[in-house]
DNA sequence: CCCGATAACCTATTTATGTTAGGCAAACAG
DNA sequence: CTGTTTGCCTAACATAAATAGGTTATCGGG
């Protein structure tokens, strides 16, 4: 074959038969072979189109965080409902191809994060929330959102049930916690996030009453080479 | 060469050397035939002891938990302290070898965890938090850790500097946050995990009044939440 | 002590896949 | 109309996982 009245692949169809061939077969069993016969076309013709397997890959990560809504700079009187609303539409977008989420860890497109925080510590001073929380939340949010993501995407390939459906009679304490909850996936996830949040303004608000909640850290010593499992909260922050 | 007097290779010995390959050249750039040469030996005699490169790899993601420690169970007033402590001591431990830190996505030994799961949600019982909240805290501070985990360790092979040392003039707001907080990527860490435990008693408490409530510091000696025929003996269990 | 079985390594080969090189015909620009 | 570019192709190469089969040392039962 010669070339095509029109063509035959474009990024954006290669992506999405990408991402088809990692749905069905993982990652580990992704292919150009299987990418270009979805395409009906041969696997180095790829190669106009993309540098290299990883940019293609890179590129199918990036597609699954295309949606990027991000809050307007309003006050809002449920910012952290706002939060745990879009990062559980993070949840759910990235979860629809659990098999491809590992991908995010490898090319998480960096830029696109630092713009997303600018973006949400503008919103945080505009809601009023001190600038010394905004990393704290946005750091945490992102990775328990990530890591949520990432340990469900997992469990779903390997085809495990939730862990909040567990009946082990070896298990007697884990299965009473599992009974006692009754919550789904994504019901446990909005949770964490809003408990963390509140966790953050809780802790924040318990030190102002006794410092004058200047800062998270006591200035000065260096931490180092603490020994494992050492509680290194006293210079921190004390809570009675 | 034919059989030598003394082995060669032990699954430890190839487990470690594996180690160091994935420490020099990261996952990607990791190959049997390395590994092979570090043991003074040709790559097709590793299936004498491995099944397969998955296998090896499997072996080398569980290296990298079992120095995990479990609490006893006993009565601990500062028992979040404990998580945080423990968790901490997961972060440094993986962290150490962060290009191998994303083996622990595909291969977590997940019959491992529920033993840990088990082992913590007796502990919180022990400990008067009531069994509706363990697999809130248990499945949070996991995610939580692994999600620490695998962002920071992405970040260090990418050579970026921590979040928290962030300046740069298009981005006003986040430097600013980064600024006003001056931590080190271990206490935001550790900092997350109290944060949110708390915020899973803060939330807990705030929605039931008339349920009983986790205490911090002294609940009640009869230990309602202790499932029926569960052998309380103190022991301190090692994963593996 | 002997000998068959097994263990532990080797070399050679197969298979799969990412990638490069070079060719051909349709499209397009001037 | 013509030269260049585009978009695909086939062929070939490099690497790496995995298998097959050979060789020798160790071990256990008679």
């Amino acid at each position: 074959m010669a070339r095509p009245s029109k063509p035959l692949i474009s990024r954006e169809t290669a992506v999405a038969a990408a991402l088809a061939v990692i749905d069905e077969h993982g990652v580990a069993g992704f292919g150009l072979n299987a990418v270009a016969q979805r395409l009906g076309v041969k696997a180095p013709s790829l190669y106009h189109h993309f540098a290299s397997k990883e940019d293609l890959l890179s590129e199918v990560a990036r597609s699954l965080l295309i949606e990027g809504e991000l809050p307007p700079f309003e006050r809002d009187p449920d910012w952290v409902e706002q939060i745990v609303g879009i990062s559980l539409s993070t949840w759910r977008s990235v979860l629809r191809h659990p098999q491809a989420a590992v991908l995010l860890l490898q090319f998480m497109p960096m830029s696109m994060m630092m713009g997303a925080y600018e973006h949400w510590a503008h919103y945080l001073a505009v809601n009023g929330v001190p600038s010394r929380l905004h990393l704290v939340i946005l750091d945490g949010t992102d990775k328990l959102t990530f890591g949520s993501i990432l340990f469900t995407a997992q469990r779903r390939i390997n085809g495990q049930a939730s862990i909040t459906d567990l009946h082990n009679d070896s298990l007697p304490y884990l299965s009473q916690a599992s009974a006692a909850l009754g919550a789904s996936d994504e019901e446990m996830f909005a949770a964490s996030i809003r408990n963390y949040v509140r966790g953050v303004l809780a802790s924040d608000a318990e030190a102002g009453d006794e410092e004058p909640r200047a800062e998270l850290q006591a200035p000065g010593e260096a931490q180092q080479d603490t020994p494992a499992g050492v509680d290194q909260r006293k210079r921190v922050r004390r809570a009675r």
